[in-house]
DNA sequence: CGGCCCCATGACAAAACCGTGACATTGGTT
DNA sequence: AACCAATGTCACGGTTTTGTCATGGGGCCG
C-alpha cells in the first residue's frame, strides 16, 4: 500500500479531556508508531474502548461525562483485560488505590514527566504483547489459533492461511460470540486509515469458512449477523 | 575462530547514572577484554539490554526514567536469563531481596571495593558460560546443535556452516514454532545498529535450506510465514 | 600478494496476496 | 408474490513479497 506508516502498529486509546495534553500525547505515540485514537469525555472513552478494542488505554479520571473509574470498571466486568494506565490530576492515594483496586494496570500522578509515561506505556505493551503470545492458543471447534506461531489448524492439520486472514480470525477468536461491524473489523484488521469498501470484509470471511468450515455454506463458528456484522460462535 | 584462549568476546552492559562509576567500570571491563556498552538511564538500558543481549549487565537499581528493578522484571519475564548484578545505593536489604527474588544472579551494595565487584562478575560469566556449555543441543528434524562446539549435524554428518548462519540458526531453534520477523532476527542476530536490508535475512535462510533441508524448495523446517518472517518446525 | 570464504546487496522471476466489481442468492418486508 | 437490501460467490489484475542467483567487497590465511 501507499501507506508511508508501518503497519501492525499496536493500538492507543487517550481518554483526557485536556486539550494539549491528550494532542501531546497522541502526537508522541504516533511517532513511535501506534495507531493512536482519542476521546475527551468519558461517554466517547467508552465508546471507542469497546468498539475499537485498543490494546492500551490512557485514562483520565476526572472527565465530564463520567469519570475514568467508571470505564475501567465497565471493560473490566466485561471481561476486557485491556492494559489500562490511569492519570490522576493529584497523587491522590485513594484514587491509586481505588484505580489499582479496579484493574488498572499503572499508575501515573499529574503532573509527571513525559518520558516516564513513555517507558511505562511502552512496558505495559511489551508485557502485554508477551502474555498474548504466550497465552494458552484459542480454539473453537476443531480448530487451533497458535498466535506466536501464527499458524492455525484445523483437526491437526495445518491450515494455510494468509496473514490479513490470520489477523481476522483472531480479532474474532480472542472474542467469540461477540459481534463484530465491518468497521470496526476494518478499523482493528485492516488498521486506521483504510478506505476502502466494507465488502472486503465480506471476502476475507468467506476465505476463512472455505478453510476453516465443514460445509462453508452453512457456517457453524464463523456465522453472519444480518445488518450487523460477523461473529464467531465456538 | 579465534579459539585459542576463551573467546574474550563477552559483552557487558553497565546500567549506572553516575558517569564516574559508569566510565570507570567500562575502563576496567574493556581492559580485561570483554565487550563494553552502557546506558545512563532505564530506557536506554531497556533498550539495550534487549538489543544487544550481553552476557551479564551490572544493573543500578536508582535510576532516571524508570527502575533497574523494572528492567530486571523486564528481561526475566521474557524468558531471558541473561546473568544480573544488581548494584543499589544503599545496603537496602528490601531492595536486596526484591531483586534476588525479581532472579537477580548478585548484589552488591554500594560503596564496594572494585576488585570484588571484578570477582563477582567473573564468577557470574565462569558460571554462565558452563550453563552454556552443558545445555542439551538442540535438535529438530535430523539435525542436532551442539551450541559450545558450534557445530550442526545432519544425519550425524557434519555441515559446513558460517558464523552468521549458525546464529541464526540458533535463534530460530531456541524458540522452535515460533514465528521471527526479520526486524527481530536482524536485531538479534546482525545486532544493535546493523543497517542493512531486511533481505539478507532471506538469503542466509536459503542457505541455511540448501544446506539442512532435504528439498530446499519446499522446506519442512525452515518455514516462511508470509508477511511475517520465518519459523522453525520441528 | 593471491586465493578463499563469508557477507551483504541488487536484479529478476515467480508466487501469493489483496482488494474489487459483477452477479447470484438469501432473507425480510410490504 | 414481488421487491429491496444485504450477503454469498466467483474470477480477475495489480501489487507486494519471497525465492533465486550472480556479483563485488573485505578480511584472513598461507
Amino acid at each position: 500500500m501507499k501507506d508511508g506508516v508501518q503497519e501492525g502498529g499496536e493500538t492507543i486509546l487517550i481518554v483526557e479531556d485536556d486539550r494539549s495534553l491528550r494532542e501531546g500525547l497522541a502526537m508522541n505515540f504516533r511517532v513511535k508508531g501506534y495507531t493512536v485514537l482519542t476521546a475527551v469525555d468519558g461517554e466517547e472513552g467508552m465508546q471507542k474502548a469497546f468498539d475499537a478494542r485498543p490494546d492500551l488505554i490512557v485514562l483520565d479520571i476526572m472527565l465530564p461525562g463520567f469519570s475514568g473509574l467508571d470505564i475501567l470498571d465497565e471493560l473490566r466486568e466485561q471481561g476486557e483485560n485491556t492494559a489500562v494506565l490511569i492519570l490522576s490530576a493529584r497523587g491522590d492515594l485513594d484514587q491509586k488505590i481505588e484505580g489499582l483496586n479496579l484493574g488498572a494496570d499503572d499508575y501515573l500522578a499529574k503532573p509527571f514527566e513525559l518520558p516516564e509515561l513513555l517507558a511505562r506505556v511502552e512496558a505495559l505493551l511489551r508485557r502485554n504483547r508477551r502474555e498474548v503470545e504466550s497465552l494458552p492458543p484459542l480454539e473453537f471447534g476443531e480448530v487451533v489459533i497458535e498466535i506466536a506461531a501464527r499458524r492455525v489448524t484445523l483437526r491437526s492439520e495445518e491450515v494455510k492461511i494468509s496473514a490479513r486472514e490470520f489477523d481476522l480470525l483472531c480479532l474474532l477468536a480472542r472474542s467469540p460470540g461477540r459481534t463484530f461491524s465491518r468497521e470496526t473489523i476494518l478499523d482493528r484488521v485492516w488498521g486506521w486509515g483504510f478506505e476502502g469498501t466494507p465488502r472486503t470484509v465480506d471476502n476475507f470471511v468467506m476465505s476463512l469458512r472455505r478453510k476453516l468450515e465443514d460445509d462453508p455454506a452453512n457456517p457453524r463458528h464463523l456465522r453472519t449477523v444480518r445488518q450487523a456484522g460477523y461473529r464467531l460462535d465456538p
